[in-house]
Parts: C-alpha cells; sequence; structure tokens
DNA sequence: CAAACAGTTGAGCAACTGTTCAACTGTTTG
DNA sequence: CAAACAGTTGAACAGTTGCTCAACTGTTTG
C-alpha cells in the first residue's frame, strides 16, 4: 500500500510487510519469556485463587478458615494453595494443627493493585 | 461450637478464629471485582494473545502479518483478537483489505511490564 | 464482473482446569 | 492410645478453552 514509486506495486507492498515483520521479529521477546508471562497471569486468573490471595493479605490465615470465608471446602482451597504455593506467591508455617498462609511479597500486593486500577474505568 | 462463655479454653481458640474470619469478610473487595479482575487477568493468561499485544505494540499490525509473525492461522489470530477486542485491549482501523490492530491505552503496556519485573527475579 | 486476498465466524474436537469425593497423614487432646 | 480435627492428595467428572476447518463477507484489482 506504500511506496508505488515506479512501477511494481503489488510487490512493494510483500516488501514492505515482510519488513515490518522481521523487525517486529526482532523487537519480541524471546518466546520463554513470553510463556512465562501467560503462566503468571494464569494464576490471576481464578476467581478462588484471587480470593484466597486477598484473605491473606495482611494478617495469616489457616486453610480452614480461608475455607470458611470463601465458603468452599477445605480441599478445594488446599488444591489452590498449592498451585499459588508452586508459583512462590504464597508462603506458609505451621502452628500446630493448623498452617497458616501469608503473602510472599509485596509484589503480588502491587500487580493486583495495578489490574483493579485498570478496571475501575 | 461458639459461647461457651465461663469455662473452656478451645471455646476461646473457636471464638479467635471466628473473629478473624468476621474481620477478613469484611476486608474482602465485592465478589464481583474479584470476578472482574480475574476474568481480566485470564485475557494476559494465554501466550498467543501475551504475542499478539507485544506484536503490536509501537507500530499497528494487520491480522495476517500478526500471523506470519507468530506461526499461527489467520483464523487462529482473528479468534483471540476477538477476545482483545472485546476486552478493549485493542482497537483497529481499517485500512483497504487490512484490518490495523494496535494497543488500546498504555495502561496494557503497564501492567504487562509490571508482571515482568515480577518475573525477573 | 470474476478472481484473489484479508479477515471473520460458528461448529467441532482435543486438551486443560477446577471442584468433588474418598482416602490418607500428622497433630492435638481426653 | 483412640478420637477428633487440620490439611493434603489423586482420581474422576464437568465445564471451559484454544485451535482447526470450512464457509462466509467485503475489498481490491485485472
Amino acid at each position: 500500500m506504500k511506496h508505488y514509486e515506479t512501477n511494481i506495486p503489488s510487490c512493494e507492498c510483500e516488501e514492505t510487510h515482510a519488513e515490518l515483520v522481521e523487525k517486529k521479529r526482532r523487537e519480541m521477546p524471546e518466546e520463554n519469556t513470553l510463556y512465562d508471562l501467560s503462566d503468571f497471569f494464569k494464576i490471576f486468573g481464578d476467581s478462588t485463587r484471587i480470593s484466597i490471595l486477598f484473605a491473606i493479605d495482611g494478617e495469616p490465615m489457616c486453610v480452614c478458615d480461608i475455607a470458611e470465608l470463601l465458603g468452599m471446602t477445605k480441599s478445594a482451597v488446599s488444591h489452590q494453595l498449592k498451585i499459588l504455593r508452586q508459583s512462590d506467591l504464597v508462603t506458609y508455617r505451621k502452628s500446630g494443627k493448623n498452617v497458616l498462609y501469608s503473602l510472599a511479597d509485596d509484589h503480588v500486593r502491587d500487580i493486583i493493585e495495578c489490574a483493579l486500577e485498570h478496571i475501575k474505568e
């Protein structure tokens, strides 16, 4: 669509597209980075896990209490906590019969905050 | 399980848990906010969509070129673009046979940047 | 106008995901 | 020690999701 200068228009167009694609290809992040990014967002892409993160924000909570707070079974909560644990988004410490979960770091809060701002529009 | 007023200690513990749960319940965001948040993150939780967002960052691209860049069919890309359109994360304008997609706003960049920082640790 | 191309769309399918259920471990307490 | 409770785990099932395929619309170009 650009550069019809001399005579071969459709060809020029092809070139332009190819060039743009090549430029973009060089600018793209590594494939692994893209997978890491989407995997990271995937964790937050479930309302149960988001709820758990809010629940344990500030003060740690045990599985039993989280389950009651969210109106879910301990099993369901535990399964989700496992995923959050494996992603290093939460930490835990045992306290007698209970296991107290807390947010791993402030970064988690930041990202949720960042998204909350986008949503409120 | 509650209000054994006078003498039983384990009951005290129950009370504490119930109080914590109630406190947390008051601090939790509205249910709809939690769904909105997770729905929002869900969009980013797919490597194809993340790739598309990176692709159209800076300079707009047509569906055909995005497809070539990512090594996917136009159909697959179009399906994902529809989702991104419905979430207001991208905008588009027609240009002859082509449809040029771009990022809807800088907010999108911010959030991805925010997550990228968390990942690099 | 017809052929070629860009893009969209709906149905169908395979893969994935979240919850439930039941069985299990480990700690506390009578 | 046994009962009760907190938590974890794997299998199974239902719901969701992303890609493919084929058919379609709309624009350009010979």
